[in-house]
DNA sequence: GCAAGGTC
């Protein structure tokens, strides 16, 4: 029997075929430079294997020509225009090795990513596969992660193609499509009456469902920070001056209040008697976690606020880092790794490094811990790991690299260990509190450098001790401005609220940035994100337009999330959801073209 | 000249 296996992308179609024929395949060459056929026996289902893949979605899907030209016709019209499906015009030698392989075979496996995109990108690979052979017997491989036990008991074992998944993709493709294409023409259209810069027909203001809600993050919080009016508070400051010259602060357990006169009236309570009384003294050993293991969203987020490098920066580094072997696929959502993950023989490759090899060799020997587990798993990907040593690396590839090392080294350490010592006080009715902190181990934190601890130690006190404070005053503070959005704090607003996935999250800030909704604002060390006039324009226009759903917020996103697994889950059709949810939006378009000129005038956009 | 999702 031939077996024809297709997987998503070319890393998995190698190493299915280096574990399944142990290593002895022979390597054919395709029209497609991207990828390789794989070719060997595999005796244990008495078969011949052949082993290839696509490169992620096969066909792409727009209007057909009555539609597609802007002045063809009304921007409303597309929400029930047809929408043509096509092999993308860089993806036919892909096509054309599908159709070749696929006649000889007697089966197709499909091997794609286990997850929602994965199974659409299988429909895609069956519809091509037969035509070339209509009666081919199709399976679908399921496996969480390669290892060769899994990728055995896949090939052994294969399932059916999951169609509900595969609809429900179908459904945010033609959704995604309508939606975006028709606000967009009208945005653009109406905005052109406008502004002259934009009339030339380069300029798009586009509207996406993700963009849209990650811009409104920024206006949201550049608002925030422009609306802000400081805020006095008062506070009791407590604290033990040493014979050393050394001084202790205690806390407030009241932290700070707003109101002056309370303030005042306890303050002259503790002055009333300010004598310090020891209440309890609690020492206990104390632990600083190690990191978790690294996801793509964490890569993005350390990258901008540790290396200072932009999400999509730091994602095209590792993309090709990965490319050149160093490291583990890099888009990835996992932040566990596999029980029979081999972390001893990665851990070796780090120790001939010069500034790490020591710390990888400790880890050799009785350093090692297995790592947190995490809450997301994939089921398609490890999390990101180096899987060779890189030493020729320099400039923004080589922070990466060493990043990504770190942390993993980090991971399979052992937490760092300290002993900590709180020390409560009353005083004059009210509690105040210390902490002192040693550290004892700091294990991870050596290879680590990214994590701060700092130990700094508290002089003996005893309970029932009492002592004459050195400073009892009342402070005044002011709250202060809270900060500007950093990329780091829209990766993490992106992801809380499910708007675009590890893969996209980057590019979506990138498209924001391109269209000039966002100005990247550099101050210092980090960089911001701030709106421009036209993004605050946007966000305010459509914020007045007495919506009862928000086209700049994530609430949209979330539903079709929520639609898209109602269809997963068999209690909805594609067709329905398709119908609901274009039906809610064909209302706000209206509302949205009505509404939008005289926005116009009304916000900064005039 | 529109989107978002894969992957190169």
């Amino acid at each position: 029997m031939r077996v024809l296996c297709v997987a998503e992308k070319p890393s998995i179609s190698k190493s299915i075929s280096q574990i399944l024929s142990g290593g002895r395949f022979t390597t054919n060459e395709t029209r497609s430079k991207y990828i390789k056929n794989y070719e060997f026996d595999y005796p244990q289902t008495n078969s011949f294997f052949t082993v290839t893949c696509v490169t992620g979605h096969l066909t792409g899907s727009d209007f057909p020509e009555t539609h597609r030209k802007w002045n063809s016709c009304d921007a409303f019209d597309l929400f029930d225009a047809p929408v043509e499906t096509h092999i993308a015009s860089d993806k036919k030698a892909i096509e054309e090795n599908l159709l070749t392989q696929a006649r000889r075979a007697d089966t197709l496996m499909i091997w794609t990513d286990c997850d929602r995109e994965g199974e659409h990108i299988g429909l895609e690979i069956v519809r091509v596969c037969k035509r070339a052979k209509r009666n081919i017997v199709v399976k679908r491989a399921r496996f969480s992660a390669i290892i060769a036990q899994q990728i055995h008991h896949a090939a052994q074992h294969p399932v059916e193609l999951d169609r509900a998944q595969a609809d429900a993709v179908e459904a945010r493709i033609m959704l995604d499509l309508k939606v975006g294409a028709a606000f967009t023409r009208m945005q653009t259209m109406i905005l052109q009456n406008h502004f002259a810069q934009l009339a030339d027909g380069k300029n798009v203001v586009s509207y996406g469902p993700c963009q849209f809600p990650t811009l409104g993050f920024v206006v949201q919080k550049w608002n925030l920070v422009k609306s802000f009016v400081s805020e006095p508070f008062w506070f009791i400051y407590l604290a033990l001056t040493s014979s050393a010259g050394e001084e202790t602060p205690f806390n407030w357990k009241r932290g700070h209040l707003f109101d002056e006169d309370v303030a005042v009236s306890l303050y002259d309570f503790v002055l009333s008697d300010p004598l310090a009384r020891v209440i309890k003294v609690t020492k206990k050993g104390t632990k600083k976690w190690k990191p978790l293991p690294l996801t793509t969203v964490e890569l993005q987020k350390a990258g901008s606020r540790l290396l200072r490098l932009a999400p999509k920066k730091v994602l095209d580094i590792a993309e090709k880092l990965y490319q050149q072997g160093f490291l583990s696929y890099p888009r990835t959502e996992t932040d566990q790794f596999d029980p029979q993950f081999d972390f001893q023989s990665l851990i070796q490759k780090q120790t001939v490094d010069p500034a790490w090899g020591d710390f990888a060799t400790s880890l050799t020997q009785n350093g090692f811990s297995a790592p947190r587990k995490g809450k997301n798993n994939d089921k398609a990907h490890p999390p990101i790991h180096p899987t060779a040593h890189a030493g020729n690396l320099a400039g923004d590839d080589k922070k990466v690299y060493e990043f990504i090392t770190r942390r993993f080294l980090a991971c399979c350490s052992k937490d760092a260990e300290g002993f900590q010592t709180i020390v409560d006080v009353e005083c004059g009715g009210e509690f105040f509190s210390a902490t002192g902190l040693i550290v004892l181990e700091r294990n991870y934190l050596i290879v680590y450098p990214y994590d701060k601890w700092v130990g700094h130690e508290l002089p003996d006190f005893e309970e029932g001790q009492e002592f004459q404070p050195s400073v009892c005053e009342l402070r005044e503070g002011k709250t202060s401005k809270p900060s500007l959005l950093t990329e780091a704090d829209l990766v993490t607003l992106m992801d809380k609220n499910g708007i675009g996935t590890d893969a996209t999250i980057a590019q979506h800030i990138q498209t924001i940035i391109d269209r000039d909704y966002v100005i990247e604002k550099i101050e210092g060390n980090t960089k911001y994100l701030i709106p421009s006039k036209l993004g605050i324009g946007l966000i305010e226009g459509y914020n007045q337009m007495g919506l009862n759903k928000s086209l700049s917020k994530p609430q949209l996103r979330r539903e079709t999330e929520r639609s898209m697994v109602q269809v997963c889950e068999g209690q909805k059709t594609k067709g329905d959801m398709l119908e609901e949810t274009i039906e809610q939006y064909k209302e706000m378009f209206i509302i949205a073209r009505r509404e939008f000129p005289k926005v116009v005038s009304r916000t900064t956009l005039s």
